[in-house]
DNA sequence: AATCGTATCTTGCCATTGACAAGATGCCGC
DNA sequence: GCGGCATCTTGTCAATGGCAAGATACGATT
């Protein structure tokens, strides 16, 4: 069957081995050429090679695959921020990045409208993520009552959020150019002094 | 037939009459509820009680639907930026008041994937928004070089954007309440001072 | 080592959808 | 009236998601 020669070292032995691990990477790649939405698990099972009742298995529904993709999602953006370290810019700089980089994963991550926002290990996942992004924020010198932490928490999140979305929709002038470190970098500076 | 007793004085007179215009607002209605993905062409004509063929006639296809809608909403969104007047943080609150207020615009405004980029209505409304964006920064106090306009300009549409956009997400913490107008008024003076 | 239980995957099926083609309906100008 | 045309309907097809039932192979138990 052709499901077996699959050659390469990571994705093989579909059978017993890690189909699962096989179809969010393909996953990946169907989302990055077609956005989540237009997602079919029929084309996932053709990428991977077995029958078009196969991913139901393993993620129930749709919705069970996104989940699971946001979940690793979360994950991937708490370590990409805790790598980032205390520097609030370079947090900043680190989550659009990470946007950019992980496309994918960044899409599906806020639109909870395409997975179970209940999920366990999904749930655990954001509470990493959240608290890698206060840990960045809180190494701002406090300007004024505590409370004020939140707020700037909520602001430096804004802003990188909203930086990475407006890039990854293609809304932003050209004249931004095509390296997104840089850009965010100059962005953000304007919040983060 | 039931499609013409439609009562009410807005939407009436199906056969010649706005059937375009009704497919928008049955569009703006089902897209609140299940979002612009999920979004069925033979539930607006259900909606609509017309066959399920009508809506490609006037669009065309979905894309085409979407297209009109996210036009609509550029030029909605100009609207308002200009009747915010040339306060850049009553500005940023209009941004976000408009996100939430017309959700379902703003949803299909930014998913480039889901419409046609190239439509030359959609081009100039997305013109009209822009220039109105621009108008709420140009007020600025200009604190170095000319470019530095150009970067608070992408930092002030950042911060609205993402706060609206982790907003409609549902990504924010509950402390920051339901009142959307408060909750980034607070936030976007952390920028605009 | 043989067997049983179970996870994994396949085949078959149905309702829904988007898109297209062809036909029906009704308005408007001549 | 009458013809042309925009508008809308009916019919159809391929693709999809999801479910049910069956096949296959692994692993544990004896």
């Amino acid at each position: 069957m052709a499901r077996y020669d699959s050659g390469m070292t990571e994705t093989r032995a579909y059978h017993h081995g890690d189909l699962r691990r096989a179809l969010l990477a393909v996953a990946l790649e169907a989302i990055e050429e077609v956005g989540p939405a237009a997602l079919s698990l029929r084309d996932l099972a053709r990428r991977a090679g077995v029958s078009h009742a196969a991913p139901a298995h393993h993620f129930g529904d749709k919705a069970g695959l996104l989940t699971a993709l946001a979940a690793q999602g979360f994950d991937l953006l708490a370590q990409t921020l805790t790598a980032a370290g205390d520097d609030l810019l370079a947090a900043g700089v680190a989550y659009v990045d990470f946007a950019v980089r992980h496309r994918a994963h960044f899409e599906v991550m806020f639109r909870p409208e395409f997975y179970r926002a209940d999920d366990a290990e999904l749930v655990t996942a954001q509470g990493r993520a959240r608290a890698a992004l206060r840990a960045g924020v809180a190494a701002l010198p406090t300007r004024g009552a505590p409370s004020d932490t939140d707020r700037d928490a909520l602001a430096a999140w804004s802003i990188a959020h909203g930086f990475a979305t407006l890039w990854l929709a293609g809304a932003l002038p050209d004249r931004v150019g095509d390296e997104p470190r840089e850009a965010a970098r100059a962005v953000l500076r304007r919040l983060a002094t």
